[in-house]
RNA sequence: GCCGGAGUAGCUCAGUCGGUUAGAGCAGCGGAAUCAUAAUCCGCGUGUCGGGGGUUCGAGUCCCUCCUCCGGCACCA
């Protein structure tokens, strides 16, 4: 089966931090997993470039605002390999494939009635060229940025009729209340819809902006930023292999994630903007929380760069590496809600769960094995008594997945790793060793060791990739297809070897 | 103001359809073991489940009300 997952494409005027990284790492754990199951898997992440602040920032600047992009989208590409993002492909709406496509997608709804031209009428700064929103008004209708006062203007615009989907959107709503994830943001964005929907203006007039995609029926106009952008998850699969289209591959999408400030465009413009060119709709948008930083005291901060104690996840992957800042982002705080993070918590993660409670447990079982057999798994039966901790664990994270319940099913993986300290410590195979006619006990232990550790490190390799397949390689057994993820479904008899410390504590 | 969340052990949080003595992790105290990155394992909690009222044989779990915090209430990418 095919699968479709998507994060936001990423606005270039910022410089990458960790929000990006952890919307871009919550949808490659689950591209990850879904490959594991055999899907048919595209990961798409991607800039969005064009608009009025990175036309102003390339002029601040004194380049283009091409150049501008270029410069600032590289460093959105760098950052993907950097968190081990497998994405299949990169798009930028500066793309001119991109704009060709979103021409024709914006025609079709156009052709289908959907837009009118219109007075868009509003609070106008002459230094910013740009239309003021009522939240962003001074007082005394000044500009907040440049403190003079506003100009009431009217300008022609494109509208887009978002009022006439109003009720097809209430029964989309009513019919699949699963479209949108967490259930409180479906309940958001529901009681957003039934609250009445008004018309949106779909263009910019050149006279203020030039830097989007042209209106095809309209050469003085370029769509609004968010027409452009929300289209990417379209337009993407058109060209991402040259030669190839993918869309009736992959389309429609299964996945949206993204941040809950975003929630309004996804879950509201872009089905209807489908609707209206009569596109199928995606399956699932999953909208997360807020990372926030934690200063000393402990109170709570927007990832704002405050006094000391910010969690850099630069600093974070260089000192620990990349598994550490994946694990950390998705067991500290339960995807979907917000949560605290700070180089505390970090480090209290690190060294208990990521150090001692697993990367021991790997030393400990290849130690063992290599000591008392040679380094070879016994080719014995694994012991019953640990199959009651597995059964079914693999169905539970699979379902878990599926609802891209992250931390739950993390969750659940781990409650095994800990099972298995708590089994060595049962069966104290160092006791067992000193006692010849306790052989076959011993190699009963070590065996099923060696294979519960096989299942939740295959379980855990979306989560943590680079360490996974190390410890896989480690177990003589480096597939990494789920269906292998049952207890026993592995045989005996592989060569295992030692290696140095999966999360080495800094001295 | 309207709508929606949240308020559970020192800290961070689980608690599915209401049902046995309300759980986990961390931190703390005590102990066992020595295979392992001095890692692991075991034991130890008199918690008004935000306050009050109600429904019920029975409520953290449903209803009402009040308090506190957070979010949404349209063109910010």
């Amino acid at each position: 089966m095919a699968f479709y997952v998507t994060t936001p494409i990423y606005y270039v005027n910022a410089a990458p931090h960790l929000g990006h990284a952890y919307t871009t790492i919550g949808a490659d754990i689950v591209a990850r997993h879904m490959r594991q199951r055999g899907e048919d898997v595209f990961f798409l992440t991607g800039t969005d470039e064009h608009g009025e602040p990175v036309a102003q920032a390339a002029e601040r600047e004194g380049v283009g605002p091409k150049e501008l992009a270029d410069r600032n989208a590289q460093r959105f590409q760098e950052l993907m390999p950097r968190i081990n993002a497998s994405n299949d492909f990169f798009i930028r709406t500066s793309d001119p494939r991109h704009g060709e496509r979103v021409q024709e997608v914006m025609q079709r709804i156009h052709d289908n009635g959907h837009v009118y031209k219109g007075l868009y009428e509003g609070w106008y700064c002459p230094r910013c060229a740009d239309f003021k929103t009522e939240a962003e008004i001074g007082p005394d209708q000044t500009c907040p940025i440049h403190k003079i006062p506003l100009d009431r203007e009217r300008e022609e615009n494109w509208f887009f009729r978002l009022s006439a989907f109003q009720e097809p959107l209430e029964r989309l709503y009513q019919e699949r209340p699963d479209f949108v994830r967490p259930r409180h943001r479906f309940n958001e964005a529901q009681s957003f819809i039934t609250g009445g929907l008004q018309d949106i203006s779909l263009s910019r007039s050149k006279a203020n902006l030039t830097w989007g995609v042209e209106v095809p029926w309209d050469e003085n106009h370029v769509f609004y930023v968010w027409f452009d952008a929300l289209l990417n998850y379209y337009t993407a699969l058109s060209f991402a292999r040259p030669g190839e289209d993918l869309t009736p591959r992959f389309w429609p999408a299964d996945y949206h994630m993204l941040a809950k400030d975003i929630l309004k465009f996804h879950a509201v413009i872009w089905p209807a903007m489908l609707l209206a060119a009569e596109i199928e709709l995606p399956e699932h948008l999953f909208i997360h929380g807020y990372l926030l930083m934690r200063d000393a005291s402990g109170s709570e901060h927007k990832m704002s760069k405050s006094l000391g104690n910010v969690l850099d996840p630069f600093e974070v992957m260089d000192t620990f590496g990349t598994d550490a800042l994946r694990y950390y982002c998705f067991r500290e705080v339960s995807f979907g809600q917000d949560g605290g993070v700070s180089t505390v918590t970090f480090g209290e993660r690190y060294e208990t769960e990521l150090a001692n409670e697993f990367g021991n447990l790997a030393s400990r079982t290849l130690a063992m094995i290599d000591r008392y057999r040679d380094a070879t798994v016994p080719d014995v039966e694994p012991d019953p008594a640990l199959k009651p901790d597995f059964d079914g664990l693999r169905e539970e994270v699979e379902a878990l997945l599926d609802k891209a319940e992250i931390t739950q099913a993390l969750d659940r993986i781990w409650q095994r790793v800990r099972r298995l300290n708590r089994y060595v410590e049962e069966r104290a195979p160092w006791q067992l060793a000193k006692d010849e006619s306790q052989a076959a006990e011993l190699d009963r232990t070590l065996r099923s060791l060696a294979e519960g550790l096989r299942v939740v490190t295959v379980l855990l390799a979306p989560y943590i990739p680079e360490t996974a397949d190390r410890l896989l390689n480690a177990l003589g057994a480096p597939d990494l297809d789920l269906q292998g993820a049952a207890y026993g479904a592995h045989a005996g008899g592989a060569q295992v070897q030692r290696l140095p410390p999966l999360f080495p504590k800094p001295s």
